[in-house]
DNA sequence: GGAGCTC
DNA sequence: GAGCTCCAACGCTCT
DNA sequence: AGAGCG
């Protein structure tokens, strides 16, 4: 070991790092310990395509200017732990990554390159997907090498296989289609070759399978090699040992085709971006197809005209949700359902001999390795149980709601005595799970490996509004009201309830109102607005903004009691076991609206189809506005504009700075907000508070732009040094006395009001 | 990057 | 103790 | 037979 050795615990290991200041990119520069950081964090992801295949590693001790090495065979002196594989009798016992240590201890071995074979375990032999590297000539513009690919996608797609895409790191690019592991090499290199035929035919001056140097010239290299027995491509999420270390990065379709060169994948970047929208191959598995050299019947005949006809809605496809799982009477199928019968629960059910085999679940999915659920198995289903979804009828048995809360193909791993590891493949849940039975019927379900991203870990970033001046119309959309209050993201585990402001604080603590009682879950993130109403049951900011900073026990009880706050939930990202921020939003909010018990603190925040009524209505009612939501559309963590609008309803306000709040939080530097007021007929209105968390220099800097946006520059009951506006914000005594007076309530009290009004 | 071998 | 060496592989093509 | 190729 070398001297410098670092420890580091990764699950259940311990791993010494070495050597973590060594320059492995001088370009960057990138040290190792960036590399070991880069995949620490992909590692989830990574392994979901990785994991089971034998590995091939592409080592650079001495960085990317130095001597690389591939290495295949698994040293002695590698931790007991790591896996291996043997090919065949007298191959190498090939290193197999199953674990996130086992990654971060590859990432210490200057492993820069992890290359994959297109089989894996427990079937290494048979391949469980084809790839077709395409390898452009020196001088081949990127986006003809995409063009290319999208073309190969289109072929593909026509013999009936569901295309997958990623960048190859460097030049080329790599088109992936998962299949059934139940051909032999040479079968599935037949069907491969059949397949990129066609393409070469096509495209005589693009493409060539032809491998020699001489007789590819300006074309592409279709590659076909790496399917060969022994062979291995670059896996999805591995760094290169090029300058910038980029990423052999898996995208979508449409992000494919607005690439102009590879260089927004590197080391840097793919970890905030996977964050952000996710891995698009996340559920590959779940479109394996049978080799179509060896179908039935071949779906589609790839001849031209049916491209063409293919070629004219796949605009469409393309952008919509997937398509129907091909082939699927090849494999097994499963279905999880939720089932909200007299006791919510759910079922999973995998299909066995014809039948499916059943458990109910009643507490859920479990959401995290170590996290076990009681399982129940109950009698067996008939298969048209697969998709059946709808409404049990009141008297008969399970009367209640049905709903697929996740359904596509599953794999058993492993067999145990005791009982058997499972693999679900599905746009909905790609997990590996573990049942053990207990006793009789009752079996635990197990979640085995880590998920990609933690959903019930800290806060998630909530989706934001984006203003627009009018009404967005149109079938398209969907219309709720904006309550005016706090922005809250709630994470339930188990029964316990933590509350997340829009910035990620914690702000449990402020509201014991919100418990788990009110809702019928037992793990999940929900989104709402957290507001107090007065008597009419309009939102008054004033009220809530106050409970949020009350401090104290007995405060905050006090608060409570004086004004109860009640959320209007509108989204839920979360599930009992499985993210649902990919499914249309009419579908969570079903979901959402049947979770939340009657009569309680949570309330469902309903919505209506006619927008311009709505918007009409909340301005009558004084509200702050209306937000219009794209059917079907996503949740997108951290942002995506354009599919979440908010109106405001009154456009020409003239808005006065009145005076600002002292920061509640730790740092006595920072500035709570401004406080402003709208001009009205009868004086001036309190309207609320702008931001949050300014530093002084931040507020003065903001106060100086908005002071002439308001009508007068500052309001007259402002003390003496009228001419620094910046000054005049630090008055805290006098304008903190402003706010309380403001927000007791949510009203100016009676004098301030008075001599807001009047006289000025 | 780590280990085994040789001097 | 330092210095050197090893650490893959397939199948096809060209020479 | 051996080197080259990715």
């Amino acid at each position: 070991m070398a001297k410098e050795a670092q420890w580091v615990q990764v699950g259940k290991r311990q791993i010494a790092l070495s050597n973590l200041t060594k320059t492995l990119d001088p370009t960057g520069p990138v040290v190792k310990a960036e590399v070991v950081n880069y995949y620490l964090s992909v590692a989830p992801t990574f392994l979901r395509h990785a994991r089971g295949r034998p590995l091939s590693l592409v080592r650079y001790p001495d960085g990317i200017e130095g001597e690389q090495f591939f290495q295949k065979s698994r040293p002695d002196w590698a931790p007991e732990w790591i896996g291996s594989v043997r090919l065949d009798r007298k191959s190498q016992n090939y290193m197999v990554a199953d674990a996130v240590a086992d990654v971060v201890w590859l990432a210490n071995l200057a492993c820069l390159e992890l290359h994959v074979t297109q089989g894996r375990i427990p079937h290494p032999e048979r391949p469980d997907q084809i790839v077709f590297d395409l390898d452009p000539p020196p001088d081949f513009g990127y986006t003809r090498v995409i063009e290319l690919a999208t073309e190969l996608g289109e072929v593909l797609r026509g013999y009936g296989y569901h295309p997958f895409a990623k960048t190859s790191g460097q030049k080329g690019i790599h088109v992936v289609v998962p299949i059934e592991p139940r051909w032999e090499i040479p079968d599935v290199m037949a069907a491969a070759n059949e397949v990129a035929a066609d393409l070469v035919r096509r495209y005589k001056d693009e493409a060539t399978l032809n491998w020699s140097k001489k007789a590819r010239e300006t074309r592409v290299l279709i590659d076909l090699n790496r399917n060969r027995k022994g062979q291995t491509a670059v896996a999805a999420y591995s760094l290169r040992g090029k300058p910038g270390l980029p990423v052999s990065m898996p995208v979508t379709w449409e992000e494919l085709a607005t690439l102009r060169d590879a260089s927004p994948y590197t080391h840097a970047t793919v970890p905030g971006i996977l964050e952000d929208r996710g891995d698009p191959w996340e559920a590959m598995a779940a479109y394996a197809v049978a080799i179509h050299t060896d179908r039935k019947a071949v779906p589609v005949a790839a001849d031209p005209a049916t491209l063409a006809a293919y070629k004219k809605k796949r605009d469409f496809d393309v952008t919509s949700e997937p398509g129907p799982l091909l082939g699927k009477e090849d494999m097994a199928r499963f279905t999880i359902h939720r089932h909200h019968a007299t006791n919510l629960h759910y079922d999973l059910r995998l299909e066995q001999d014809g039948v499916l085999k059943s458990w109910a679940l009643p507490r859920g999915l479990p959401h995290q390795p170590g996290v076990k659920r009681l399982a129940v198995e109950v009698e067996e289903h008939p298969i048209k149980y697969l998709t059946w979804e709808g409404v049990i009828p009141k008297g008969e048995y399970g009367a209640g709601p049905m709903w697929v809360y996740a359904t596509g193909r599953y794999s058993v791993t492993k067999e145990k005595k005791t009982g058997f590891y499972f693999r679900l493949h599905s746009e909905q849940l790609n997990a590996d799970y573990r049942m053990h039975r207990t006793q009789g019927k009752q079996w635990l379900l197990e979640r085995v490996h880590e998920p990609d991203r933690d959903w019930l870990e800290g806060s998630v970033p909530p989706l934001l509004c984006e203003k627009v001046d009018a009404v967005p119309i149109g079938n398209d959309y969907q219309y709720e009201v904006k309550w005016d209050g706090i922005r809250a993201i709630f994470t339930v585990i188990e029964q316990e309830v933590r509350i997340w402001s829009r910035n990620g604080n914690d702000i449990t603590d402020q509201f014991p109102e919100f418990d788990a009682t009110g809702l019928n879950i037992t793990t999940g993130v929900l989104d709402g607005e957290i507001v107090v109403l007065d008597e009419v049951g309009r939102p008054e900011f004033g009220r809530v903004i106050k409970r949020l900073h009350s401090r104290g026990e007995g405060a905050i009880a006090r608060a409570a009691k004086k004004h109860p706050a009640v959320c209007y939930l509108f989204d839920c990202l979360y599930l009992d076991g499985r993210p649902v921020v990919r499914d249309p939003l009419e579908k969570r909010r079903a979901w959402l609206e049947d979770l939340i018990r009657p009569d309680t603190a949570f309330r469902f925040s309903q919505s209506v189809e006619d927008g311009e009524l709505l918007f009409k209505a909340a301005k009558q009612q004084g509200l702050e506005g209306i937000i219009a939501k794209r059917k079907g559309s996503r949740y997108s963590p951290g942002r995506r504009p354009g599919t979440w609008l908010k109106i405001k309803s009154e456009h020409d306000v003239t808005l006065r700075i009145i005076g600002y709040t002292r920061g509640s939080g730790a740092r006595s530097d920072t500035v709570g907000s401004l406080v402003v007021a709208e001009e009205a007929e009868d004086g001036l209105v309190y309207r609320g508070h702008l931001g949050s968390g300014f530093t002084d220099r931040a507020l003065e800097e903001l106060a100086e732009a908005l002071l002439p946006m308001a009508k007068t520059e500052r309001p007259d009951f402002i003390p003496e040094d009228q001419d620094k506006s910046a000054e005049w914000l630090k008055e805290a005594v006098y304008c903190d006395a402003i706010y309380s007076s403001l927000t007791s309530g949510g009203m100016l009290r009676q004098g301030m009001y008075k001599r807001l009004r009047g006289d000025i």
